[in-house]
DNA sequence: CATGAATGAGATTTCATTCAT
DNA sequence: TATGAATGAAATCTCATTCAT
């Protein structure tokens, strides 16, 4: 399993580390957003979290540990609503959903994994892992469905093409969140729907001859 | 047209700053994927290229120019590549062949292009426009391609489903620069194979109902 | 005399105080020995106490006041322990016994004395004028110890030679605590009597010519 | 033997080093004379040493440096000046000599020598270590001397008196930079005059039984 | 043109002290 | 009395940039 890095805190209140911790990931999400996470000054965090510097520091050690606890935050969130699922057995209908509450959790938290995926190779060693792992664990789930899908008949893919359209699933996800800007035309569920046709057709459709017409 | 932004330096010889600006971005682009741009000092880039400090200077007058010409210089590659290309009366066949050679480039060139991802929202506004046009103009590349197969009859696409595919095409080649470490067993042949393949069959195949079995 | 400088405390019950002072010296003393007085925090003084560190702030007013609590407490042991003796009428039969007494203290107390020579100056001023004195009193006391036995005829020595051989008793004392790495093999009476021989040998000898052989 | 401790400096020009360290060490040593070691920050130093704060740490790494060029520069001195006496074939006439230059140095570096002696437990353990050896250098050309003085049969000193009296002679030379405050009535020449003949006198007289009057 | 020493604004982090509970 | 969360001044150190040689 992954295990969860601990951040120290010199306070011991566990609720209100839970509280502050909050109001410091929602400050530092909006300013590395604007700014990126090296342009963004630890003192800006607190003032943005509504507290001061010293504050700031009872509740984590470094910098870095703002940044880890933005990215486990988006983890937890997502951990929270991909478990609500039933993806037991799973069919084209089960991959259908799940995808569809994988990208509606992204499209709910744009900002956030935005600020992951630029940032996080600032995370100290350790916690890079931490979340690269969390990354990998996005991807298994989509390869476990598919081969579900394969094994029941429902797809036929060569274990490859198994991985390569897990990453493709995932992928899509990351384009929603980083490409919005030019994809202002396109609701949520149209995307949801055309990326999910394109991606099965492309699964399960004859396939068709690249080298001739 | 996209302006060429002038990077300013104090040296006359044109062949001498084509020279030492060759120099710097070897050396920063080395740097770059290693560390980031932030982590990157200016000293550690004079180093890197075989000069000093001041000498750096004379070539540039921020670091973040630096950046910016790694960004331009990989966006030279890209037009000198791509300009070698007849795309007109485009076919499935003309747009393979441009996939080839766009994930060939980035194969080619793949630090430099996570380089450029990862770190061009470091780049001061202008620079940051011009190089989001360069992607633009990528993208629509593809765009074209692909309303040609429409006009002629080759790919039965929507409007809005071009717009899509064209940036799923962007996005793989992308995908085969960060996520290498995910794409180990594949060589960039067959991966260019498969994703081509996965793509063109998502667009060309007969519609699969996504409710319906 | 040496009037003692009061320490602040919002506390009133004067046993608690005393009660909550001693673990608070306990506490430093360890800390300082090992950190020194500036690498120590207020919150570790306060944790080795036993104690929060807003209690800790009940008893002192500034982390300076920690520092001369050890220092004067050190000296409380100090008068205590000499006030026991008879130094009436001094004979070096009596001024063996004091040193016996102030060398055996010193052996006792190494880390308080340790501390307290080493830390001292980081006293405020009006502090370490007090701490001063009491190290005058006693190079004071040796001082008069001296004297009576010249004035006895059992030393014969200048007013001159009283004064440093006074600080030469004084220092030999902090010799015992300060060097104690390079003095592994010395028992406390050894060295009790090695010094207190070479001291009255070198006052009461004849005198040498340092200029000839 | 006792291998200096290297301090790094990104400015390569050796004099220019050597010049800039020496301002350095002058504002440092009355800084941490006036203040002490914690008190006194790193803007003070390079103020006190003429040039800018980004100047200072062009010539070292971090401020506990400064503080070991400080104790380096010390034992450079003493080195220097001591290195000038020829100690080969003890006697006491060479002792006598050796203690004048000692306690000589000692009296023009008064400052250098208690800033050292009461700092450097801030010094990093490595850096430490090394001026605890050249602590141990010095007691051992002391006993060395000594052992010699033995051996011709000027003294008369069992191997542990030679020990602790070498100690005596070290630490005679702390309490002359130490005690000056006590002092002032002694010039340095009597004080050197009446130390050595304290000294041998102690050493050289017959023993007195302290237990018998 | 090339060099590298000098500069100082600014960033992170610590910690003595306070005060509401 | 006891607690510990909050505060912010201050300290160390970095590094992009300049400019005299």
């Amino acid at each position: 399993m992954n295990k969860k890095r601990e951040v120290e805190s010199s306070v011991k209140d566990e609720s209100l580390i839970a509280k502050r911790r909050s109001q410091m990931i929602r400050g530092a999400v909006t300013l590395f957003k604007q700014k990126g996470f090296h342009r963004t000054t630890t003192r800006e965090i607190a003032k943005a979290a509504g507290f001061s510097i010293g504050t700031l520091y009872e509740y984590i050690r470094t910098k870095e540990d703002v940044l880890y606890l933005v990215c486990d935050s988006i983890y937890d969130e997502v951990h929270t609503r991909l478990a609500a699922l039933d993806t037991e057995n799973a069919s084209i209908e089960v991959l259908k959903t799940a995808l569809q509450h994988y990208y509606g959790l992204i499209d709910d938290m744009q900002d956030e994994f935005v600020v992951m995926y630029q940032e996080s190779k600032s995370l100290p060693k350790d916690a890079l892992q931490y979340v690269l792992n969390k990354e990998i664990e996005m991807v298994s789930l989509f390869e476990r469905l598919l081969k579900e899908c394969v094994e029941s008949g429902e797809l036929e893919l060569t274990p490859k093409e198994i991985t390569l359209a897990s990453h493709h699933l995932f992928v899509q996800g990351q384009m929603w969140a980083f490409r919005r800007w030019a994809l202002n035309d396109f609701t949520i569920e149209e995307f949801i729907n055309m990326q999910t046709q394109f991606l099965l057709q492309g699964m399960a459709g004859e396939k068709i001859s690249i080298q001739g017409a």
